[in-house]
DNA sequence: GAGTAACCGAGACGGTACGTCATGTCTTAAT
DNA sequence: ATTAAGACATGACGTACCGTCTCGGTTACTC
């Protein structure tokens, strides 16, 4: 039960702290490319190596400051009680909505930024942030195939993924972020497919 | 119909070539991040100043190079001979495909690179790529609304969103790209709840 | 006689004259050091080909343009009707207050920095320039021997060397170039050591 | 006593000197014309923001990297418990030697060209390096005159700048180093000046 | 008066160096 | 052992000039 204590002075969470908020600003004043670790660090009131000690490279950075700011909290939206269809509608408004906000939409693109410029290293963590939201997608549309809404020959997977990635498009190529609320009928759309398509 | 000569030596057309095909050749090999004007300029056997002067910044010369190397051609898969809905499988199926090649897919994360990383300048350069696809999927689904197949209340731009948003979503969440060009069911979900939803 | 008549159109002299006018400028503003072929070509409204038409060397240029603007004149103050000694002191009073004004001393720094920059191709420049003081200097000196009124053992060359070479030296450590006018006594004693040494 | 120790790692006083012997054998090599920052960080096998963050300029490198080769140990040649005269004969012949070894030749050059290539904040260089032999020498032309070997009413500067200006003069003009060594005899026909001007 | 050769401006070109900035590692003294 | 500070080698940044070249266009001699 006992963690392993290590010796000497232990580190300051406090830093951690700092550290993230420091490049949480830092990303919505200059966006991803406008980063960098020596500016976080002066920023954060901290030194160089107290980040690279704590985060390999600038990448895990953003991601760990993407993560404890935003889209953790999103897949609350779904309430398992109500009917499928109601909660992906419910889910699908808060996320749009959520996504546009300048301060959240910044976050997104730090994170896109950060997997398609060295897809290696860096897309499990932007697979890492989308998952819940994923999963708790697909989840729900399985319930709605479990009782008998959905066709059962749907793929569900590549549903999730045009609801998303859907956002995440017009995030890329919309000047306007306002505009990405505006899902349209998207997911009606999609509903009314789940229901009928093949019959 | 005679342009204006302007003064000086003209540029050499040439130039343009080499560099865009060392920065496509760059991009493959060491992705957005490993990519340098330095390199570049040295790969393409030309001065640095030699590509400020046609490119004033990386995300431009990216957007250029990815542009006339592919993406151009793929609407070019939508037949007007035929019905709405088979012009849009043999599209999906044609895009997917392209998309999931490896030497497409550096192109397009390191579009979706450019773009995320400066907003402000960028953003109108991914949206220029994507614009042609963009706006053949909808003229297809147009197509479709007029000839009594699509309902006329779905939102157009929704869908081609939806289709062109799932494969980049794909892209940046997937470390094997073979995966993209299993789109699943989605086109026949969509093509359904275009028939059908709201009845 | 004739010289050979080049064919073609045959050079505009006006252009030599603007590009000098531009480099003295350029010099008195930026010093040695701030000058550009680049800038002078624009500022004197001509072509970068036309400068090294002329002018193989920034070296070679400013030699030129040093040369036309100031110590062409400065030997006629030294008057061949009067005794040696007056003719002397009559000259180093001019030459020493010419090369205080700030618009010669720049020339000789100038010219200076051009000489011991790259001292194989422009030495022979800076000498070009101090000959004509020079030999003035040890022709009066010389006449001075031949009347009786000066030793025949001295050696002239270094002490005109000592007359020269103490006003360069001046320019070259005194931050106030107003300074350099006082030369103290140093001709008389040179004056009164070539009358009377060795007895 | 005890210096206030500045904080972080402190500097390694092993890249001053290799910086240094870099710039010097730089110079030797190419001239003060073919100095580059860049070579001398390669050569000295060191980064250039080191070589910057010891030295704002090349100007100030060069100053440094001459002052601690040469010239600080010449006034030695001045044995204090011998006859002013003999002092400076003796000192002058050590001078002239010295400037023109060509190794020697070329620190003085640089360093006469830093000085007058930018005046500004060059000149109190050249002027750093000049006043330990200047002061040295017109302290010992005072006690020359406190013996009442020379007279009262001499500029005792003028007559140093005479000294070391005729040097600096030769080694301009002159392409043969080796013939500023034959400094005439300059200093005898002073002397004689300073015994008997004005009776 | 038609060639034509050298001139002219503008400016592209391959280079080189500039001086700055960020990277990730290190060394130090202090906590 | 961790901390803040900051030196360090590396290497890219974007800019300025270098000296050469290639354009379209202009002169002014020569045939």
């Amino acid at each position: 039960m006992d963690e392993v204590r290590r010796r000497g002075r232990p580190r300051d969470a406090g830093r951690d702290k700092a550290i993230l908020d420091a490049t949480r600003s830092a990303l919505l004043r200059d966006g991803y490319a406008g980063l960098s670790m020596e500016k976080i660090a002066t920023a954060a009131g901290v030194g160089k190596p107290t980040v690279y000690r704590r985060w390999p490279s600038k990448a895990a950075l953003v991601g760990d400051a993407v993560l404890d700011s935003f889209l953790s909290d999103a897949p609350d939206a779904l309430n398992p009680d109500r009917p499928p269809a109601e909660q992906l509608t419910g889910w699908y408004q808060a996320y749009a909505t959520a996504a546009a906000e300048p301060c959240n939409a910044a976050m997104i693109l730090a994170l896109t930024a950060a997997a398609s410029e060295s897809p290696r290293d860096a897309r499990s963590l932007y697979e890492q942030h989308s998952r819940a939201q994923h999963e708790a997608v697909v989840d729900c549309l399985r319930a709605g195939v479990q009782s008998g809404d959905f066709r059962s020959d749907a793929d569900l997977n590549a549903v999730a993924s045009a609801l998303i990635g859907s956002v995440l498009y017009q995030l890329l190529t919309q000047t306007d972020t306002a505009v990405v609320v505006r899902t349209g009928n998207l997911l009606d759309i999609l509903l009314a497919g789940l229901r009928a398509f093949g019959r």
